[in-house]
DNA sequence: AAGCCTGACAACCGCCAGGCT
DNA sequence: AAGCCTGGCGGTTGTCAGGCT
C-alpha cells in the first residue's frame, strides 16, 4: 500500500521560491520551529507542500549553511569520502559543516566528476577508466600478437592465440572506429594523420607516464566528440602539462607485465584509494560506513600523524608539501 | 540583436525506513 | 501485525544566466 504523496494537492505552488515566501518560512520557523512539516505551510500562510518547505529550509534558508565556492580541502574531502561511501551524500555532508547534501551532490555532478574523468579516473569506482585501460594495454596487445607467432603447439599457446586474436580484433575495431571518426570529423583536415600517429603511435611506444595517458585520453575524447582539430589547439599537449617537482610515477598494481619492459607505469592506481572493491554502491551498511568514517579516516585525511595503513594517507590532503602526488596537486592540472 | 547552447544549481519526484496507532 | 504518516535520501528535471554563433 503506497502512501499518498504530500504534494498532490491541487493548487499548491511549485517552482522557484520568491523572497516573500522565503521570508514567511524563515519568520515562521524562527518563531515556532518547523514542527510538523505537513502542517507548516498552512500555519505559515504558504501555498506550498510541506516537503517543498522542508527542502527549501534545509537546502537553502537554514542559517548555518555555508555558501560560495568549495575550497580545495573540501573538494579533496568529498572525493575522499565518495571513494569510501559512494553516493551517500547525506553522510558525506555530515563531514562538511555548512554544506548540504544537495549542494555536495550538485558540486560532484557538475565539477568533481568531470575533473576525475579528465584525469582518466572513473568517478564511480575511483579507478582507471576502462577506455584508458585499453589504450594503456595497446602496446601489450600488439607485442603479444607479435610474440604469438613464436608459440609452440601446446594447449596453453593455443589458448593464448585465441586470446591474442580477440585482442587484435579489439585493436582493429578501435583503429577502425578512430579512422571513421577522423574521416567524418568536420576538422578532419587538421593533420589527421599526425594525430592518428600520436594516438596509435602510443600503442607502439608504451604509455609511460601521466602525461602520455592524459594526452592519449584527451585525444580520444576529442575524437569521439568529433572536434579533434579544434580541441587539438585547446587541449594541452603532454609537454605543456607541468608536473610537480616531487612527482614520481608509481607502479601500477595488478597490471600484467609488459613483455619484459618493467617501466610500464601509471601513477593513479597507487594513489587512488583501493578501499572500494568494485562500485561504491556495493558498500556495506550505513552504520559500518559511519564507523569507517569515524575511525581514523577523516583524521587520516587531515592529519600527518595518521596511521599508514590507509592508502588515502598518500593523498596527504592537508600537506601541499607532501612527498606524494595528492588530489590537491592533481586537481591543479585540471581546468 | 536574437537565437541557441551549455553549465550551474535549485527544486521536484519517487522510494524507503522508522515510528506511531 | 498491519497500515499509515512523516521525514529523509538519492536521482532526475527544470530554470536561468552567461557565452557563443
Amino acid at each position: 500500500m503506497g502512501r499518498s504523496p504530500c504534494c498532490d494537492e491541487v493548487g499548491v505552488k511549485k517552482g522557484p521560491w520568491t523572497p516573500e515566501e522565503d521570508e514567511k518560512l524563515i519568520e515562521y520557523i524562527k518563531k515556532h520551529g518547523h514542527g510538523s512539516w505537513r502542517h507548516l505551510p498552512r500555519n505559515a500562510g504558504l501555498n506550498r507542500c510541506g516537503k517543498s518547505c522542508r527542502l527549501r529550509w534545509t537546502n537553502y534558508l537554514r542559517p548555518d549553511i555555508k555558501r560560495g565556492k568549495f575550497s580545495e580541502e573540501e573538494e579533496g574531502l568529498i572525493i575522499h569520502l565518495h571513494s569510501m561511501l559512494g553516493n551517500k551524500w547525506s553522510l558525506i555532508s555530515t563531514k562538511l559543516p555548512g554544506r548540504t547534501d544537495n549542494e555536495i551532490k550538485n558540486h560532484w555532478n557538475t565539477h568533481l566528476k568531470k575533473k576525475l574523468l579528465l584525469l582518466g579516473i572513473d568517478p564511480v569506482t575511483h579507478r582507471r577508466r576502462a577506455d584508458l585501460e585499453l589504450l594503456a594495454n595497446l602496446p601489450n596487445l600488439l607485442s603479444s600478437a607479435n610474440s604469438s607467432t613464436r608459440m609452440t603447439n601446446s594447449w596453453d599457446s593455443a589458448l593464448q592465440l585465441q586470446a591474442d586474436a580477440a585482442n587484435l580484433v579489439q585493436v582493429q575495431i578501435l583503429q577502425g572506429l578512430l579512422q571513421v571518426l577522423i574521416a567524418s570529423s568536420p576538422n578532419s583536415n587538421a593533420s589527421p594523420n599526425l594525430n592518428m600517429n600520436n594516438l596509435l603511435g602510443s600503442s607502439l611506444a608504451p604509455l609511460r607516464n601521466i602525461t602520455d595517458i592524459l594526452q592519449a585520453n584527451r585525444q580520444l575524447e576529442a575524437l569521439l566528440n568529433g572536434s579533434f582539430g579544434l580541441a587539438h589547439g585547446s587541449i594541452p599537449s603532454a609537454s605543456t602539462i607541468q608536473m610537480p617537482n616531487n612527482y614520481q610515477a608509481l607502479p601500477l598494481q595488478n597490471q600484467p607485465k609488459m613483455n619484459g619492459n618493467e617501466n610500464q607505469q601509471f601513477p593513479f592506481h597507487s594513489n587512488t584509494p583501493s578501499l572500494v572493491s568494485a562500485s561504491p554502491e556495493n558498500t556495506t551498511s550505513a552504520s559500518l560506513k559511519q564507523e569507517q568514517i569515524n575511525s581514523n579516516e577523516i583524521s587520516a585525511a587531515n592529519s600527518e600523524s595518521s596511521t599508514p595503513i590507509d592508502p588515502w594517507d598518500a593523498l596527504n590532503l592537508s600537506d601541499p608539501n607532501g612527498a606524494d602526488l595528492g588530489w590537491k596537486e592533481i586537481l591543479e592540472y585540471v581546468p
